[in-house]
DNA sequence: TCTACATATGTAAATATGTTTATATGAAAG
DNA sequence: CTTTCATATAAACATATTTACATATGTAGA
């Protein structure tokens, strides 16, 4: 029972239904992350410890990066959540925002060739005075 | 998303799971759910309310009663969802409990003739002390 | 080994949630 | 209209979760 009430959990914030569907994407590090969402890098670990707890995710490292995406095997349940939330989440906001500066980062990061905290806290910089100077 | 989320929230608690799989069962009232799941009566109504405003449950009033079954209109993400549970919850023992106790309950209804908060007050005490009993 | 850096984790404050006890509401019966 | 009873809600308290900040871990390169 536990188990269970623990997957729901694991779904029951913003954050994480976000980091959920951008893996469902493309396979991201930490830092990738960090810049897509606009939030600390602690928070962004936390969140996704607590999705690879629940056993949504799988890890891979490559040097100092830790490159997370979705279990590949994922319990029946599990795929059933995620087939879903992608259906659903075509309707939420921020979710298109979020894929939009997906491929926003993407394209920053082919550009300057690099995958460091440094390169997406830049990105990261850039989006918000652009945001900023929008409105 | 915040619908989404708060779906999702109100599914992360055992008690709530626990009376969502006996309404999907049959229709109850307060206090029978009160004698199925053991637990305080100001407790049953703060979930049932949880549930129903996450969008679960329909509610028909009869008399001083106050029945409470699965809303038969429910969205495509919460039918989608009870499907999940209905095809997971057979693998945990306290629902298969729930399901044997409920059981109990109607016969016992049948028997006293009566649904109300004496009736059900007793057939926890009865229950708790057979439980006592067997150990 | 020392330094720099990506990521994780410990800790404490702020906030949310769960639970109990007491009380309010609203229907039925006298 | 008063009492009784089923259910809902409020208040108070304990516990869990979220978040920010500081620090630890582990890898790569000098």
């Amino acid at each position: 029972m536990k188990e269970l009430t623990n997957t729901f959990k694991a779904l029951s914030d913003d954050q994480r239904l976000r980091i959920l569907m951008l893996l469902d994407q493309k396979e991201l590090c930490v830092c990738q992350l960090m810049g897509i969402l606009g939030v600390a890098q602690p928070l962004v670990s936390r969140n996704l410890a607590i999705l690879s707890r629940a056993g949504f995710l799988q890890e891979r490292k490559d040097g100092k990066l830790r490159f997370y995406s979705i279990n590949r095997k994922l319990a029946d349940d599990k795929k059933a959540i995620m087939k879903l939330l992608r259906s659903q989440i075509k309707d939420y906001t921020m979710i298109q925002k979020d894929m939009e500066t997906l491929q926003e980062c993407t394209e920053f990061q082919k550009m300057t060739g690099k995958c460091d905290m440094k390169t997406f806290t830049e990105f990261l910089k850039k989006r918000k005075a652009k945001k900023g100077g929008r409105r």
